[in-house]
DNA sequence: TAGTAAACTCGAACACCGTGCGAGCGCCGA
DNA sequence: TCGGCGCTCGCACGGTGTTCGAGTTTACTA
């Protein structure tokens, strides 16, 4: 996390005094958390510099000297919450049980924090938690048996899919009416279903024959579900020595 | 963003057409095309509903009698571009090839549509168009000889892939500065990169071992590898017969 | 010790945004 | 001819991100 070569010059005790000027009263660090507190409790659209400065006991651009704009912050803020992800040691287990690790736990990251569901589409991560991930990634799908540029697929795939899941079903929980669970909102919605599902005869006849099922249990099963068929396939590439494999 | 009380009353499908009265000027398909042609000059921070005004000469906020909210709009222009997917025929093809096809047919419409990527994020695709692209997966999928949840699951793997492998890819694209190639973006960052690298000894290695690659090239291999790779995983769970295979 | 300059805070202002409201327009059925 | 309805749209409200520059506090230098 800390770019500096001597570990000494970070510490609180032997850092030295600012060359000029004020003592700061604001941080980045500082900043960046209550970001994050804002974001959890009002979602992307609560976040606004003015709201930030006065949760921060400062001005309204304060903020401002420490964070070029909102897009920096939020690209800050990003970084933050991916290293809220834990990750493997590498060796410490099999591929599968590594890889769908850390794919769980960056699930359970966006779900901790629903709104960077909306972020990974603004500016790639990059950041150096964002990294340390990669990093991971990259080293279990080395150790697996992956090399060159199946690698980078392999880890986008997974990455990829994590993203993907959890944006739709962020954008499925933001739907709800907020008092509401997720099955009474799928019992207000089946007429407009039904209606689609008359429509539509594959949809429909699935539809009808599965209508009974909890939203909530249906999503995490899913998840799980699509992360073993997806290392199925990574594994069975891998078996066959890395070719193309039946059409 | 919109309160969202009743999902279903407030929903843009379900709402019946206006009744009668004199000749408008302008009309639900005309700015939802307006829409579509701003947002792709000028990306999802692009589009105001001023400017949309403007543009369809109009006044200002002459739109809103076709349309309740900004977010409406966007759900109707989210729909329209689902509607530029070519679906495959029932029974035209192998499964595999069919789903490949819906894949690929997502992934290009939203390539052509970069801005959809942040959309997918906000309300659940639910409009008549996204739910024939569902139907054709779901019958797809049957006839491949998936049954119960597994379809849902199956459905939402290959979608949350298409959907979460696009938003990465489009916010790679949006952080290039305008006028450069991603291959030329790439050596731009290669002092940073190669910081990470010099840190991270998995993924450093790698990037020593990969570090020339066609940038752009990357991006469709890794889709298609992605694809195959999935349509593996499903199908040896189906030669399985549905069972949870190895640990 | 006085002076300078850097580090930092922050209020005012700008240009924009989404949207509610209601006055006004032209067409239609009566 | 007239009332009412479908429709347009200017105005205003309360936000937004961000710039600017004046003001404050501090540590170093002369």
């Amino acid at each position: 996390m800390s770019s500096n070569a001597d570990p000494l010059a970070n510490s609180v005790w032997t850092r030295p005094p600012r060359s000029r000027g004020a003592q700061p009263t604001l941080s980045r660090e500082q900043i960046v958390r209550t970001a994050i507190e804002l974001l959890d409790e009002k979602g992307l659209d609560g976040l606004s510099m003015r709201r930030l400065g006065s949760r921060l006991a400062a001005g309204a651009t304060s903020a401002y000297w420490y964070v070029a704009t909102k897009d920096e912050l939020l690209e800050l803020v990003l970084d933050e919450v991916m290293g809220e992800i834990e990750v493997p040691e590498v060796g410490a287990a099999d591929w599968r049980t590594a890889a769908a690790a850390l794919a769980h736990g960056l699930r359970a990251m966006i779900l901790r924090h629903p709104w960077v569901a909306g972020l990974f589409g603004v500016r790639p991560a990059m950041g150096p938690n964002a990294m340390r991930m990669s990093d991971r990634m990259v080293g279990v799908l080395i150790a697996a048996g992956f090399t060159g540029m199946p690698v980078a697929y392999a880890s986008s795939l997974l990455m990829s899919h994590v993203i993907g899941s959890a944006t739709m079903e962020s954008a499925w929980r933001r739907s709800l009416a907020p008092g509401k669970t997720a099955n009474e909102a799928v019992e207000d919605m089946r007429p407009y279903i039904d209606d689609v599902a008359a429509r539509y005869p594959d949809y429909g006849g699935w539809w009808r024959e599965n209508r009974d099922l909890d939203a909530d249990r249906l999503q995490d099963e899913g998840f799980a579900f699509a992360v073993e068929r997806l290392l199925d396939g990574l594994q069975s590439w891998l078996d066959r020595g890395g070719e193309a494999g039946p059409a």
